[in-house]
DNA sequence: GATTTCACGTA
DNA sequence: CGTACGTGAAATCC
């Protein structure tokens, strides 16, 4: 049968929760009411445009899968997202959030192992009876197991196809999916949102893997090429221009003494041969010495231009850059403690030079949307301090609190940022202990959270992100280290909110942005980037603001006033061809 | 050959 | 004015 007509049969709604398995064949299975259907991938585009149930996947693979197939869910409910949401930690493969969900010991998960030559694919239909005779757990209908884990045979993957096995996997994902929808509601507050935002973000995370980010190749090198020179032709010439790079810095040395730039050793003591002597040669600690001698100006230039060479030169362009324009890397959802999205190949790092590439296709444009000031007024929203609250109505939230401080605005920016993530010198000072009276409220929910971090108890962000804090190596007394604890903690929990309402907003517009034709291509932590054909601009422009007074109102409601933090998110939002272009 | 340290880019 | 992450090269470990 039609899945679509399937999925109507069966009374599936728009959120009902709809498990989804693929193979790698392109076969994918879904799972509902009492039902389990299974065949081509694109009936899975069908039903999502008809119906718009929630997508449970297991993992973020099968959206990784699915995307370069060309299907592009709108919503899901990823098992692994919300596993690292309520459980922490980095680990999520299905064994290991199944056996948090039953309640079993998750250091007794049987090993996925490996497959030993010549043994028959679970997933294979010829083989699908013999393979799983003899094995402990699972059978070949069910991957659970007696002892209640998930069997191996289940769980290691490299499947073939079987379609009767993909529906069981499929539904049994949806069983995961009701019980971790169980344990968030338990938490109440904003955990089952964040769920879903969270998950959502696994299928924007495989999107941007797919789709890359805009880059014009010509320009690029322009680029390059006016900060360590044209594309060497072959080796010789590339060391040849990478020594002459050397020599800059060489030549400001004192008579007869030489070093390799590259080792920090020996650039400590060329610097000591020049009189200059430092603990170690960050470019920080060198700044200060800029004027001592010239040999540290040209070694800091130095180290600009190798940064670009050696990280984002023309070997880095020749293998992310795509024939068509793109530059690709892995994008994660969640990452890390407090939860943000990492990107590899350089994605969330480009020095500052190279955003002069990153220009809008042909007849597109790019909209450039930055979240302004938005660790203060997450703290004012996570904590519920009305007078800090109040200061966020200003465009410039440092203004108020300035006065209310009763300092200069840099005074209480550095005052704010300090209280926020915690500082290794002094007290805080006159503006520490006015920040105390004036926003009582935000200053104990940091408090709490650097007294909980540093006794190693685990702590749980706003949206419901566990941030683990016991365990390992976390009960050193060490003063030093107890205090590092502290900040962690503190940090966590502004960061952590602060990247669950930018996934929040981002996915929102993502799904917002559909009917313009606006992709997002980037995402970086406060900002997003989005491709839109020039015809919508201006409409994606507004659209993304509209998204995030949609996403400020639901995830920190009360902006009437009469009820909760009523905290006001603004962004900075311009329409360009290049991403330097704006600001 | 794998892991750690130093350094630096982004937020 | 602190935290997070990814990357590359050298240094170090095994």
């Amino acid at each position: 049968m039609d899945l679509v007509t399937a999925l109507r049969q069966a009374g599936v709604r728009r959120g009902d929760l709809a498990g989804l398995a693929a193979a790698p064949d392109g076969t994918v299975a879904v799972a509902f009411a009492d039902a389990a259907w299974a065949g081509p991938a694109a009936a899975v585009t069908a039903a999502d445009e008809a119906l718009r149930p929630r997508w449970v996947t297991w993992t973020p693979e099968t959206a990784q899968q699915l995307v370069p197939m060309g299907v592009r869910l709108a919503t899901c409910w990823d098992v692994a997202a919300v596993h690292r949401l309520l459980f922490g930690g980095w680990r999520a493969d299905p064994g290991f959030a199944w056996a948090h969900l039953r309640g079993l010991p998750p250091g007794q998960v049987p090993a996925a192992g490996s497959r030993s030559p010549g043994e028959a694919d679970l997933f294979d239909a010829a083989h699908e009876h013999d393979a799983a005779s003899g094995t402990a757990g699972g059978t070949p209908d069910n991957p659970v197991g007696p002892d209640g884990y998930l069997s191996p045979e289940w769980t290691r993957g490299g499947w073939a196809i079987s379609p009767a096995r993909l529906r069981r996997w499929a539904r049994l994902g949806r069983e995961a999916a009701e019980l971790q929808g169980a344990a968030l509601h338990d938490g109440g507050g904003m955990a089952v949102a964040t769920a879903r935002s969270e998950s959502t973000a696994e299928l924007l995370c495989a999107e941007l893997s797919a789709d890359g980010l805009p880059m014009d190749r010509t320009t690029a090198e322009q680029v390059l090429t006016g900060v360590i020179g044209p594309r060497p032709a072959g080796a010789a010439e590339a060391a040849a221009m990478r020594a002459a790079r050397d020599g800059e810095v060489l030549r400001q040395a004192p008579a007869g003494v030489t070093a390799d730039l590259r080792s920090p050793v020996q650039v400590r003591s060329l610097l000591a041969a020049a009189g200059v002597e430092v603990p170690d040669t960050r470019a920080w600690r060198l700044e200060e010495f800029r004027d001592s001698h010239p040999i540290v100006a040209a070694l800091l230039e130095w180290r600009k231009a190798e940064r670009i060479a050696t990280t984002y030169g023309y070997a880095w362009l020749d293998e992310h850059l795509g024939p068509d324009g793109r530059l690709r890397g892995a994008w994660t959802g969640s990452d890390g403690a407090a939860g943000r999205m990492t990107a590899s190949n350089g994605l969330h790092n480009m020095p500052a030079a190279m955003r002069r590439a990153v220009i809008a296709a042909p007849g597109h444009a790019l909209i450039r949307a930055d979240l302004g000031q938005i660790e203060p007024r997450v703290l004012a929203a996570v904590s519920g301090d009305r007078a800090l609250a109040a200061a966020t109505s200003a465009d410039d939230l440092y203004l108020p609190v300035a006065a209310q401080l009763g300092v200069d605005r840099p005074t209480a920016k550095v005052a704010m940022i300090a209280a926020m993530y915690g500082q290794t010198t002094g007290h805080g000072g006159q503006a520490g202990r006015r920040m105390r009276a004036a926003y009582p409220v935000a200053m104990a929910y940091l408090d709490s959270a650097d007294g909980s971090a540093r006794a190693g108890r685990d702590l749980r962000t706003y949206g419901g992100r566990l941030v683990r804090m016991s365990g390992g190596g976390q009960n050193s007394a060490d003063t030093a280290r107890v205090a590092a604890r502290g900040r962690y903690g503190r940090n966590a929990l502004i960061q952590g909110a602060a990247a669950e309402l930018f996934k929040m907003w981002a996915v929102t517009v993502r799904a917002r942005g559909v009917p313009l034709g606006a992709r997002i291509v980037l995402c970086l932590h406060d900002e997003l980037l989005l491709h839109v054909p020039c015809d919508e601009a201006e409409k994606a422009a507004r659209l993304v603001g509209d998204c995030l007074e949609e996403t400020a109102a639901r995830w920190a409601p009360g902006g009437g006033g009469a009820e909760g933090a009523g905290v006001r998110f603004i962004a900075d939002i311009s329409i360009v061809r290049s991403w330097a272009d704006a600001k």
